[in-house]
DNA sequence: TGACGTCAAGATCCG
DNA sequence: CGGATCTTGACGTCA
């Protein structure tokens, strides 16, 4: 029903993150950190009811050592007015937000030292939650953790160490498999005995299988028994393999038909799929917008984002999408999207990338000064000689866009895509 | 002891 | 000096 992103967004403004060591981290500097980021979720928040996303993970460094005792801040006071003002904005557009300690929050640890790191850091991610005002359908998502070569007695600590979590985090929640060593199967296992729901995560599932017989499907049917009326819609993760890198490596962006299929098979609109995949937002406005009824201005703003990108790897990919818009009463996300996909698995070409430039540059030519007219055509020379790379040149081009406020540049995804 | 994963900050280099 | 490019950090497990 609802597809969404993790963490962070591509081409979004004031949705930058902040962070900063351990060294410096004064009270000073952590509310800086703190201002800017909850600032920035505000932005993210407010990109996301724009684009019907109603499906979203909040980082878990929005606060900065969030539970190290170097942070003794009590932000949730400290901002509580902002925090508030972000919560209402969830609730009201009917979203439905998550938190994610990563693969170093470990509850099932034999060092006593770890667990009560992993019991703070819950801790720290159900407060922010709770500030937030969000009830018990916005998810915690945990690992089960490490094996220590016996996985029986690791379970056993998992379990033991669950029951002493306060209430306030138990509540929200809900265990995955993992890739190495928690299949679906054993946390199917412990979510039943101890009434946790399970979230099924496909690529890991693909990865550290059960079975391989037993379908996607199957296991789906299996978690959704897991999840009782007041915990919400029974939420799995999607991702894809990475092609060039290592097995269980996120894809660069979701590709469509694999996942419109995926979508069909496992009847998707019963279920809040999170996308894990490096282009966020990217690939989650172009599933939503392949599953659903679409108006053809949505396509029509997407094409905006992405025209330059498609213009600099594949002009001739350029003009099929143009026609193929002129189709005004037809479906055209899925084909629009698959267009989008073969231009960018094109490969990079040098006189294609300079004619997207010069389309940008057009955006500047009246306004520029001598001294950017003469750097432009420099640093073409540059690119085409092989002393700039395109990278120079994008960046050189994202400068002016800045300095002149572009704004139908400063949407678009020429600048973010590579 | 290093790889794993992740992303910005910090450090260093270059013109 | 500003910008580009590289290295580091912060976490715990496992080989």
């Amino acid at each position: 029903m609802s597809i969404g992103y993790a963490c962070l967004t591509i081409g979004v403004e004031n949705s930058q993150q902040k962070s900063c060591n351990l060294k410096n981290a004064t009270p000073e500097k952590l509310q800086e950190i703190i201002s800017n980021n909850l600032n920035s979720l505000e932005s993210i928040v407010d990109y996301n009811i724009e684009n019907n996303i109603k499906l979203f993970r909040i980082s878990s460094d929005i606060i900065p050592f969030g539970s190290n005792p170097i942070n003794q801040l009590s932000w949730w006071t400290l901002y509580e007015n902002k925090l508030n003002k972000i919560g209402t904005k969830i609730k009201n557009s009917g979203m439905r937000v998550s938190m994610h300690p990563g693969q170093y929050t470990v509850l099932n640890s034999p060092d006593s030292k770890v667990v009560e790191n992993a019991i703070c850091d819950l801790n720290y991610h159900g407060k922010f939650l709770d500030s937030l005002g969000l009830n018990r359908e916005h998810k915690l998502i945990l690992h089960i953790g490490g094996i220590y070569q016996e996985k029986e007695n690791a379970i056993s600590r998992f379990e033991e160490n669950y029951r002493k979590l306060e209430e306030s985090v138990r509540k929200r929640l809900v265990i995955e498999n993992d890739d190495r060593s928690y299949n679906i199967r054993d946390v199917l296992d412990i979510g039943t005995k101890l009434s946790i729901p399970v979230v099924f995560d496909n690529l890991h599932n693909k990865v550290n299988p059960v079975n391989e017989e037993i379908s996607e499907e199957t296991w789906i049917c299996l978690a959704a028994i897991t999840w009782k009326v007041n915990d919400g819609r029974q939420k799995i993760h999607y991702s894809q393999q990475n092609p060039i890198k290592k097995r269980g490596s996120h894809a660069e962006t979701i590709g469509i038909r694999e996942f419109v299929n995926f979508y069909k098979r496992v009847k998707g609109e019963n279920l809040d799929i999170m996308l894990e995949v490096k282009d966020k937002n990217l690939s989650a406005v172009k599933c939503i917008l392949c599953t659903g009824r679409q108006k053809i201005s949505s396509i029509e703003s997407e094409w905006g984002h992405y025209k330059y990108a498609v213009l600099e790897k594949a002009p001739d990919i350029y003009q099929e999408i143009r026609k193929l818009l002129k189709n005004k009463n037809e479906d055209l996300a899925l084909p629009f999207y698959e267009a989008i996909e073969r231009a960018m698995d094109t490969e990079n070409n040098k006189g294609h990338a300079i004619n997207a430039a010069q389309h940008v540059w057009g955006y500047f030519k009246d306004v520029a000064n001598e001294k950017e007219k003469n750097d432009f055509v420099k640093i073409q020379e540059n690119y085409k000689a092989d002393i700039k790379s395109l990278e120079n040149v994008k960046s050189y081009l994202w400068k002016l866009t800045l300095k002149y406020q572009r704004e139908y540049l400063i949407n678009s995804l020429y600048f973010f895509l590579t």
